[in-house]
DNA sequence: TAGTGGTCTAGACCACAGT
DNA sequence: CTGTGGTCTAGACCACTAA
């Protein structure tokens, strides 16, 4: 994936932002300026901004310039699609990850036939992997890789990040996510893998496709009710039902 | 708020899909056709497209065209800042208001201030309202409203909608929101309130601004866990933190 | 090779804030 | 009035897909 011109514009005024360089609550370079700052036309400028805006990082007023928004710690990336190894390099949590299953299947698991029931026979991969942090259970991922695109997934790739292995090593492009929270009652099984006290926990099933919209993978996430949190930037929709 | 040409093009693309005009899993035209069809720049069209795309209703795939997503039920407005009136038109759910309180207070009640500890002291507009579906509770919404920008708040719109009430009587801007979502324990009077079994509940915090970033409103939002449910779309991040 | 989407440009005009 | 962001355009070149 290469990035474009707005794409690097859009990253190093991020990065600007992030080091303090551009303060919470005032106002960034005005779009000329930035045009002269990185050569090139406003329209690019725009496009980059456009990526900021649509984040929150930014609002755009007007008449006056674009206000750099003051961000809580975890607005940025925990909404989209992000992955667990992800969020915890960019959060510093320190967390552990624990496989408990990986095999190849030839039809979906019965566990994710309650949440995906249009899923055709199909083979894959089954992953299961415990997260802890701080030594405590956090969050178990179920995830199906749909083979293809996927054929094989090395332990070593379960145990760190399988985002990285599919975007680095099979060079696929993640596209996009749709998402559904949930509280469910779960088995005595899964509560004592999770170590929770009620029988209830926060489910996340997700399914995720790739750029040329081909099928990748579903993930069931059951999180601990006590721990769970989910932080969300959204703007007004100009386009409604 | 005046629409752009794109916006037009945007919702009228928007239209046709759902009216089955453009199916999914088919093409949209190229964006020349368009460009022909709506008498404008590809620029013009390359933006709108681009909303619909954000919006997870097309894939643009290169070298071949756009196809259009086929979507679930909910995925379209549940995220992002929708009011439960304009929920319950789009879904036809039949739903139901109750106002419990409603008054103007000279600074933040006490519920408010441990998700929002920040706020400094403020008046404001309290409201109180239960929202019920085929008789039965489904979400406690507290409202808290910052005087100013809203002076009044008058029964009838807290029976109705509150945000058709600010943006098309007074004419605000509603520009964006930060949510988040956790389980909570709950008193046994909100308990009764919502008619829950468990003293759980989801609850969905957010602060809503308008466009020129001035505070407009913080609510939270009791679920009962056994109804709840929000479904997103997202799209992987160019930008990562 | 022809058609698609992806990117970038330079210029134009508009609406709005503040002076 | 000047400077800001908002919109639109016509044209150019590129990368990719499919025949």
């Amino acid at each position: 994936m290469v990035k474009s011109k707005a794409d690097i514009i859009a990253q190093d005024i991020t990065a600007k932002i992030k080091h303090g360089q551009f303060k919470a609550g005032s106002f960034l370079p005005s779009e000329n300026q930035l045009t002269v700052l990185y050569g090139s036309s406003r329209e690019t400028v725009r496009k980059a901004l456009e990526q900021l805006h649509s984040l929150g990082l930014i609002q755009k007023i007007r008449g006056k310039g674009s206000v750099v928004l003051k961000l809580g710690k975890y607005s940025f990336p925990i909404s989209g699609i992000t992955s667990f190894t992800e969020l915890n390099k960019s959060l510093g949590m320190n967390a552990e990850t624990k496989v408990l299953k990986l095999r190849k299947m030839n039809s979906l698991p019965k566990l994710f036939k309650a949440k995906f029931p249009k899923q055709s026979k199909q083979k894959g991969i089954y992953v299961e992997r415990l997260r802890l942090i701080a030594n405590e259970p956090e969050v178990l991922d179920c995830d199906f890789l749909f083979t293809p695109p996927i054929d094989e997934l090395p332990m070593k790739v379960a145990r760190n990040s399988i985002y990285d292995y599919i975007e680095n090593d099979l060079k696929l492009e993640i596209s996009y996510a749709t998402k559904e929270i949930t509280v469910e009652k779960i088995d005595s099984e899964l509560q004592k893998k999770l170590e929770v006290k009620d029988n209830l926990a926060v489910l996340v099933a997700s399914h995720s496709f790739l750029s040329d919209t081909t099928p990748l993978q579903l993930t069931l996430s059951f999180h601990d009710p006590s721990k769970f949190k989910f932080v969300d930037f959204a703007r007004r929709q100009k386009i409604k039902p």
